[in-house]
Parts: structure tokens; sequence; C-alpha cells
DNA sequence: AATATAGTTGAACAATAATTCAACTGTCCA
DNA sequence: TGGACAGTTGAATTATTGTTCAACTATATT
């Protein structure tokens, strides 16, 4: 059996309680539903990605707002906002030359206040 | 002021909308607070950590049978249970030479049960 | 038309984080 | 006591990710 294989091959030690594994194995969900819930949970591990969202909450910002806000060159605040409007949490739109960004949904609020909660606790 | 004199040489353009800025610079959270949060999300970003804490949901589990599940080194599995442990998410407790691993509380499920509601709506 | 500004982009670079590797500790068992 | 095994650790390596840089587009202003 292939996948045994493989296991032999990178796995360095025997299976204890292989009824647990089994079981547990059973009830994982795919590896592609454990990887989106990853690179979901990855949009907000990065502080400038989190100052930016925040940002959003309160205001709808142009790209040099921001940059001045946090502190950081346009360049870099617009490579994030590119990886935030293509997971769908920010939305634009253009007036001239300039780029105005805001919040695509509710969903950005509702994750914050769960984590605020979770960060809150620690203390 | 120093801090005018930093942004200056870090950004790139001009304040568009100063009360905006401004107003938005007053509601934001201590920089601290926003690291701590991505600091959380930094503890599910990784897809071997999210399977490690999905695993553990199911059942307690030693450090051979998750790597036997995950088919990873049990080092590597080893050094990822430390970083879930220095964050109080999961426990230990040793019987003999082997060690079970648990979650710590309820806060696992609680995160991951609500992202699992946003990376379904995606479908 | 020429110039300045807002923003974007891709490649290079730097920083961070995960995995591998080898050596180690501690416990079990013969 | 000595070997085998579960697990840990730190350093080296590799992979990933964020920032910088320079060139570019597009719009506005003179």
């Amino acid at each position: 059996m292939e996948l045994y294989n493989d296991e032999l091959d990178r796995c360095d030690c025997n299976t204890i309680h292989e009824e647990v594994v089994e079981k547990v194995r059973s009830d994982m969900p795919d590896d592609d539903l454990l990887i989106d819930m990853a690179d979901t949970f990855k949009l907000f591990c990065d502080s400038t990605r989190v100052k930016i969202l925040y940002a959003l909450m309160k205001a709808e910002m142009c790209v040099c707002d921001i940059s001045v806000l946090l502190n950081m060159t346009k360049s870099s605040v617009s490579h994030q906002l590119r990886i935030l409007k293509s997971a769908n949490l920010v939305k634009n739109r253009k007036v001239g030359r300039v780029v105005y960004y805001s919040l695509a949904d509710e969903h950005v609020s509702t994750i914050f206040n769960q984590c605020m909660i979770h960060v809150e606790e620690k203390y």
C-alpha cells in the first residue's frame, strides 16, 4: 500500500496507539479544508495587515492616508492591500487618481472582536 | 517633533485627508495590542499546527501518534507542540517515556468553529 | 505637451519561520 | 549494566513571506 510506504519513508517511529490514530484519521477533514483554515488565519497573522484592517474598520482611506498613518511606503501598503483584496476582505473605489479602500463586509469586525476577547483574557 | 521626522523619513507621500488620518489615529489601539492579535492568529496560520490541534480536538495523543498521523518526524512535531504549549493551547502529561498531549481548554474549538464558518461561506 | 502625483507591479533583498539533522535526556526492559 | 525507544533541543538548512527599489500606468494640473 503506497501510503504506508510513504509513511515509513518520513516518519521515524512506530504507532503506539493504532486504534486512536485510525479513529482520528477517519475523523479528520480533508487536507484542503485544513489548509484553507490556515490560509484564512494567515491573512490576520501579520501586524501590518491587522493595522490596515483595523484602520479601515474606522474609516474609508486612500493608500496615502494609510501610508502616513502606519508610517510605511505606499508600495508596501499597496502590496498588502492587494493580498487583502484578493481575499475579499477589502474593496476599493477609484476617484480620479485616488483609490479609496474600505472593508468588504462585517467579517473582519466579527473575527477581530472574537480575537480581542481571546487576547484580553491573557491579562 | 521626533515622530514627525521619522514619518518624513519613511513615508513617501503627503497626507491627503488629514482629518481622517488623525481621527483614525486617535481611535487605534496601542501597537502592542495589534501585535498581540497578529501573534494570536500566527498560532493558527500554519497547516501543521492546525492539523495537530484538530487531531487533539478528537483525542489525546502522544508525539509518535501525531507523527504517524501527519506523516512527519517526531522532531518536527515536537517543535510545533512546544510552540502550542508555550501559547497555552495544549497541555501534556508524561507516562513513563510517553508524553500525551491534549487541548488545554475549549478555546481552540471555539476559534476553529468560527473559522470553519468563514471558510465554508466561500464555497 | 510637460510635469507632478497616486497607485501598482515584479524582481531583488531581508527577515522570519518551518523542517532537518545530530546529539542529547530520561525511561523501560532484557 | 547496556541497549532500545520516546521525546527534546539547538544549530544548520530550506522555504516562505514582507519590504524595498525602480520602473511603470493613469490621472490631474499648469
